[in-house]
DNA sequence: CTTACAGTACTGACCAGTCAGTATTGTGGG
DNA sequence: CCCACAATACTGACTGGTCAGTACTGTAAG
């Protein structure tokens, strides 16, 4: 432990620099010797907290995955069965995007198009969402809420829907959150009849 | 020019064996020599043909998107304005992304997350196509086809659901394209209000 | 011979990863 | 408290494999 006051750890401050760096020049164009002199940290040391680039770079992504699924659980516990667990998890989710746009342009943009070893990784994340979407509206389907429908194309296509328009907000700061809320939250819920 | 029955010329087999490896292995894990082998050429004659391996690259993307693009205008042309112009192009490029799964892949996993000069190129297509739904969404709001929407949240979301559902079948081979169509496209013009 | 292409051997910049060494912190015994 | 030693944390110069790109040669057609 550390005394509550002092620098963050070395291990913090990789995590942090390589955080800036990886979002914003993606996987391959990014140098440790960047992450180094971003940190002020040195080479050893990111290998002595982490195996090699890739897993550090995974380490992000869980981080942030881990993250998002955490606030969208946190919201579902506070309602009842019904939509109204789907509508809180979708403005958690939206809500926790906004407030972290460099992660979000790592997990949904810099975390794509990687070899297969990032793929897998990716497809892991993707359904692990998509499930917890799936979840919840098979419930909203179960008790009248909606009308039923194919619940797994529905997850998928609500997840593709929320992740573009959140990385359109990431790169031109368009539409503003209020607006991603106000329209892009209606819009989902009027995709499966519920008004 | 080439008499029409011969082999293709050496720039289709260049571009033809380039989609296969850079579909399947990425950007950055596709080597040049890899295609050589792939295609029967030599590398002397890719450098020839292209540049550098980058603009190989583009040229596969370019191609791809000009083919969704143009069949989704054709599609738009046959049908009067209205919403009916809006379902037809998204039957066009569902049909088309359902029929070229290579290419599909390539534009909207592979060429994701790559360098800055790849992420223009990505941001171009993607706001070709965006704008081109946002002018046939408003064209079906003008003649009362659909209530007023942000229709340029409601573009982004679209392209967001179809390249997520269609990434998901280009990965596991599910949900079936006439399954797609069934369940993507109500969805899609449920969310906007149309039945 | 020239043009237009095809084929191949080679180069050298680049960068992830290594490792021998240094600094810092922890701990038990006197 | 302080010394001896150990364990852990960190440093940065160096290396070696990789691969895009180049230089050069081959050849067929006009």
């Amino acid at each position: 432990m550390e005394p509550p006051s002092s620098r963050p750890s070395t291990r913090e401050r990789i995590l942090d620099a390589a955080l800036n760096i990886f979002s914003a020049k993606g996987f391959h164009d990014t140098k440790l010797d960047e992450i180094v002199a971003e940190g002020g940290i040195s080479k050893g040391s990111i290998y002595f907290h982490f195996p090699n680039k890739e897993k550090l770079f995974i380490a992000l992504v869980d981080q942030f995955a881990d993250l998002i699924e955490r606030r969208a659980k946190e919201a579902i516990d506070q309602q009842t069965p019904g939509i109204q667990r789907v509508q809180a998890a979708l403005e958690a989710v939206l809500e926790t995007f906004g407030r972290y746009r460099r992660p979000a342009k790592l997990l949904l943009v810099q975390a794509v198009g990687l070899g297969s070893v990032f793929e897998r990784k990716r497809l892991e994340v993707n359904d692990r969402f998509a499930q917890l979407i799936q979840i919840y509206l098979d419930e909203a389907i179960a008790d009248g809420s909606i009308a039923p429908v194919n619940t797994h194309i529905v997850a998928h296509a609500w997840m593709g829907a929320i992740y573009n328009v959140v990385i359109q907000w990431v790169y031109t700061g368009e539409p503003s959150q209020e607006e991603i809320m106000d329209a892009l939250l209606p819009l989902l819920l009027k995709s499966v009849d519920y008004r």
